[in-house]
DNA sequence: CGCAACTCAGTTGCGCACAACTAAATAGCC
DNA sequence: GGCTATTTAGTTGTGCGCAACTGAGTTGCG
């Protein structure tokens, strides 16, 4: 793809540039993080509650499991913070009567009725990012391959 | 720059772009932490910890408020995280005489000699993005636009 | 059946990120 | 000079993320 006749790129700028990317990346998921907190601070919660909020309004009641692989979150970040959502009286557990190794997370009716109060957060947040659609987009794309490769390694 | 005729993405897209754009960051966030934890893994040295490393390799000794404005970090991440560094006989505090509320972090030899050990890192994580050169070039710097608007939210 | 391998949720321990705060030193202003 | 405001590190407390582990429950295989 390169022209064969030279290294368009010395080492030096290639090693720089990862620390660009990953920094980068580092610094706006912390940026966005910050957003989020002020934007979700009204309805109590975090960004990763707030995800785990959407899996369920979208989704509906689920195992911790399938909340996991959605999220890409193992137990010992969801036990704990599944438990928060319970105590503000978000979330139900129930032991699955089938599968006893098995918890199912349920929205109680309060956990519900947040979903309407947390309608014009997306929004916020994209005015936020001052992107385009489109760039929006490649973002998303890029990201989501640099993950799955990432994941192989 | 869009038809004048039509609203050409309907909300719910819209909706869904931001979940799908703040989780593929988080993602691939965390996706780059799991591939650093294995790459440096043998030089003893978390991702935030290499960070500090990488400034003060590049750029001599330095304040703690210089490091944190450069990693956008602050004392109470930094100031544990320095401890450690420290500990670990790579770094040492200096009290700044002509400032004393000022502690200038200085690399001890063996932080310096570790430097070497430090130099494939970055090709390593660059071949695990799976990403072109000019991918990269777009993803930096659509995060780098990213984090400087939210920001300044 | 009986037992080993696996699955699922939870716990523990450690490090990072950040808000809120403290303590000490300095800068600025009258 | 003397006072207040600001700056700089550090501490405390909370929550996330992950590795390593535990324990109960299930599956599968001889």
């Amino acid at each position: 793809m390169t022209s064969p006749t030279s290294p368009p790129v010395p080492d030096a700028e290639l090693l720089r540039l990862d620390h660009q990317v990953c920094f980068s990346l580092h610094a706006a998921s912390r940026a966005f993080g910050g957003v989020y907190r002020d934007a979700l601070k009204d309805l109590g919660l975090t960004y990763p509650q707030y995800l785990v909020m959407l899996v369920l309004w979208e989704h509906g009641a689920q195992p911790v499991k399938a909340i996991g692989e959605r999220l890409r979150l193992d137990s010992g970040t969801l036990s704990p913070l599944l438990k928060r959502l319970e105590t503000a009286g978000l979330v139900r557990r129930e032991r699955s009567t089938e599968d006893e190794r098995s918890v199912t997370i349920h929205l109680t009716p309060e956990g519900d009725d947040l979903r309407e109060q947390a309608l014009p957060v997306p929004r916020r947040m994209l005015a936020a990012t001052g992107l385009t659609l489109e760039e929006l987009r490649t973002l998303r794309t890029l990201l989501a391959r640099v993950t799955s490769a990432l994941d192989e390694s």
